[in-house]
DNA sequence: GGGATCGTATCGCTCAGCGATACGATGCCG
DNA sequence: CGGCATCGTATCGCTGAGCGATACGATCCC
């Protein structure tokens, strides 16, 4: 999340202890958030209980978590629910089809940020989280998004480093142009291995009033799943 | 959302401007989050401009919206997160066999609060939203927790007044009591048309560690739906 | 036992936040 | 057309909400 770090007034102090939370933890204690946020303890002890007043975060014997409020308010972010209501059907028929996890995501800024994850029982081990971001050229759906996207955002990625996450990853950006081109050219994306290991992706552009807002991936293990024969 | 109000602090009145929107909005005026908070107009504006900054609020052409920086930051509630991750699998398998809406609630005091909503292009219309709430006592998924909630909880709700949504809805505590006795008994609850009129919903329990934490339900239209031949 | 770390609480200070006010733009109605 | 209502944007003097330095008891570790 790029947003500025303000830390000089009550709102941007809050949203700091808020986004200190990762896609990935649960209960955090008040020492934590201090270390991660940089504000004074007392402070972040007075915050602490005010979220927690508001329903933003919830107190537990451990510590701090986000609380359900904050999922409520979440849920209401009325770009993303659109896309939800519009996308989910699509994906569950997706899912019906193939068995393998079907991503729905969006570009914000240089990253793709999942909207909604379905995957089954057996669902390949994607370092994706809904909520959570992933750069935009080493995925199948950030590589679809960023061929669609205005041509400044091809240009102020293809021009700055691009990181290498396994030893498949696109870091040349001449190699990622011919990528992205081709892509454009046919509608759909690839990844083989290029943000983790053991996982192939195939994705699509959803486009609506002519302009593309989203996209669709399918992610399979490398052992059983060949995104070609996923391709339109 | 039944968080108390406080304006008396900038946290409370961001959290009020915020919570102004609700689960079918999509933009709202300056005027309108003025009319709906009761802060003075200002104010609002001041603090609308910061919730832009922090990327909790976008700004458009026709007001303010609900941004997908505060969606990240509901998807990182864990509890949230924790329930998704292990009931959306299940909720895929029963939709791929039914065919009908799925959904996946948790009680919030007297309400069902929904984590989960998966449907296809033909869904029964259910009021139901992600991150919305009904009732407990007027839908199956509500009745089923409330049948598993605490006795304080159900002698709460069974003492105070129930409130009628269709001319179905059960509003009458005797009876009340004996459909959750009875969903008690079977580990199952149904709903015909008692939060909206055209729809049936059959709902069961989750439990973790032996504790009722949430509940899985079917909905579809009563033109084709018996939600009987969906229990176990 | 001493030190480090934690969470909780207090209090004097001050500037961040407030709201009363102003202004230009737009729309509506007589 | 003019007056009024409403809207969104901006300013500024005032003051109390928020801050952080500090304190304290509890726990843990060496």
């Amino acid at each position: 999340m790029a947003a500025a770090t303000h830390l000089d007034s009550v709102l941007g102090k809050a949203t700091a202890i808020l986004r200190a939370f990762g896609v990935d933890d649960h209960v955090l204690t008040l020492a934590e958030l201090v270390r991660r946020t940089g504000l004074h303890k007392a402070t972040t002890y007075r915050l602490c209980g005010e979220l927690v007043e508001l329903r933003l975060l919830d107190k537990t014997s451990g510590g701090y978590r986000l609380s359900g409020g904050l999922f409520e308010l979440g849920m209401r972010a009325s770009a993303e629910r659109s896309l939800l209501e519009l996308a989910v059907p699509f994906m569950q028929d997706l899912y019906e089809r193939t068995h393998e996890t079907v991503h729905l995501g969006v570009r914000e800024g240089t990253e793709v940020m999942y909207i909604s994850k379905l995957g089954g029982h057996r669902q390949a081990s994607s370092p994706s989280r809904v909520g959570g971001r992933l750069p935009l050229h080493c995925t199948a759906i950030g590589k679809v998004l960023l061929a669609f996207a205005p041509t400044v955002v091809r240009r102020s990625m293809l021009s700055g480093a691009l990181e290498r996450r396994t030893p498949h990853t696109i870091v040349r950006p001449g190699q990622l142009s011919r990528s992205l081109a081709d892509a454009r050219r046919r509608g759909v994306a690839f990844e083989r291995e290029e943000s983790a290991l053991g996982i192939n992706c195939v994705a699509a552009p959803i486009a609506v009033a002519g302009q593309v807002v989203a996209a669709l991936s399918l992610t399979g293990p490398t052992s059983r799943f060949r995104p070609e024969q996923h391709s339109p």
